[in-house]
DNA sequence: GCAAAATCAAAACAAGCGTTTTAATTGTTG
DNA sequence: CAACAATTAAAACGCTTGTTTTGATTTTGC
């Protein structure tokens, strides 16, 4: 078994387990046994459990600002102006797509996102500030220039409740659709819910606050 | 130390830590020299940990529902036709009054709550929804009614939205705030918080998805 | 093919966890 | 006031946690 494998075995096993029950909820010793390798690899080979979450995340974050990077660029060099729609198709569409090309679930990384916000691990969320900054800051620029004449504060507002439509629906997609099909014998699929919520952030984004 | 004392010390206790940890991040020694009452006090009174979370829960859920009941009776009972905007307000501006009537901090139930959703803590998930269920359905009824025509499937995912952005960005409200002050200048107060989340929420709901 | 470095494996470590047990103390009731 | 029940207190139990240590085993570079 060479080093890559160890590594990327262990990697393996702790983005599922992480976003099937959290950081603190699950050992080193789940961890390595699911993955199949010593308990010691962990600390050999990352550090630190800390050291460790942050390389699954690493693993997301990296194939996920760098496709939507390259989504802006690309329409922006289009040149015409950017509709909200169309940047929040880049955002959701874009990401998404992204990670699925370099074979990271994207359902698995609205988990971990959502967990990095509520399960207070600060060093978590300073690392994704600091790793994420650029990239959120480029997209909601343009975002507002998308939205004339919108109050700044209110802008501001409405971007945490698509961030929180977001993460919250995505992270439990699988829950939530198995509700809707017991009680409405329907299903939906990722692509269409991310349809659906383009919209509906849109619609939210624009919504005229009378100020 | 009368026995209500000890056991609703323990309660504001773990409540305020929960709020801020997490349950699993929150031991119960933190609890007990925190409230100042003996360790054992806790298995003595709530039998376990986790009958401990839930009776944190119930002392929210209790007067929630019950404001939001009598909010939604009050609003029907005036005869006319309920407005979207007129139901969210009684959810929100009701349910978050009733809360506070009962000197219990809302933003700090958006966090249980949240955490509740993301903290894989199945008794909990279960335990709500006996609790909620009937709540929730009434007021899902009442709302869809407000929203002719609309796709129920579209509405089931609407709601889900709405759902995550509140608990989202409620549960976070203290940190948002933070980053709004030191970036703009500015503040929010919840209530208005509350304003743009109902403005939004209702804008969101009613968006034409073509259908 | 040998020496040095890297990796793996097993065991032990100290600390923290939820829970239980036992005894002392308090409050209540006849 | 005595007797009983309820509550508090202190200590220990068994278990799991993340991490470290110690040797064995590969892999690598010359």
């Amino acid at each position: 078994m060479t080093q890559t494998d160890t590594v990327s075995r262990i990697l393996d096993a702790a983005e599922v387990l992480f976003a099937e029950r959290g950081f603190t909820e699950t050992s080193l010793r789940t961890i390595t046994s699911t993955a199949g390798v010593n308990l010691a690899a962990v600390n050999y080979h990352f550090g630190s459990k800390k050291e460790l979450i942050q390389a699954v995340f690493e693993r997301f974050l990296t194939p996920f600002t760098e496709t939507l990077a390259a989504e802006l660029d690309r329409r922006v060099a289009a040149g015409e102006a950017l509709e909200v729609e169309e940047l929040l198709d880049a955002l959701f569409r874009g990401g998404v797509a992204g990670l699925a090309a370099k074979g990271r679930d994207p359902q698995r990384f609205m988990r971990l996102l959502g967990m990095a916000y509520t399960q207070h691990q600060g060093h978590l969320r300073r690392y994704i500030v600091s790793r994420y900054g650029d990239s959120y800051r480029r997209f909601a620029g343009l975002l507002s220039r998308a939205l004339p004449g919108i109050d700044p504060v209110t802008f501001y507002w409405r971007l945490y409740f698509m961030l929180g439509a977001t993460i919250f629906t995505l992270s439990s997609f699988d829950a939530i659709d198995a509700i809707l099909r017991e009680d409405f014998d329907a299903q939906s699929s990722l692509p269409e819910t991310l349809d659906r919520l383009v919209l509906a952030a849109a619609a939210m984004l624009r919504a005229d606050s009378g100020d």
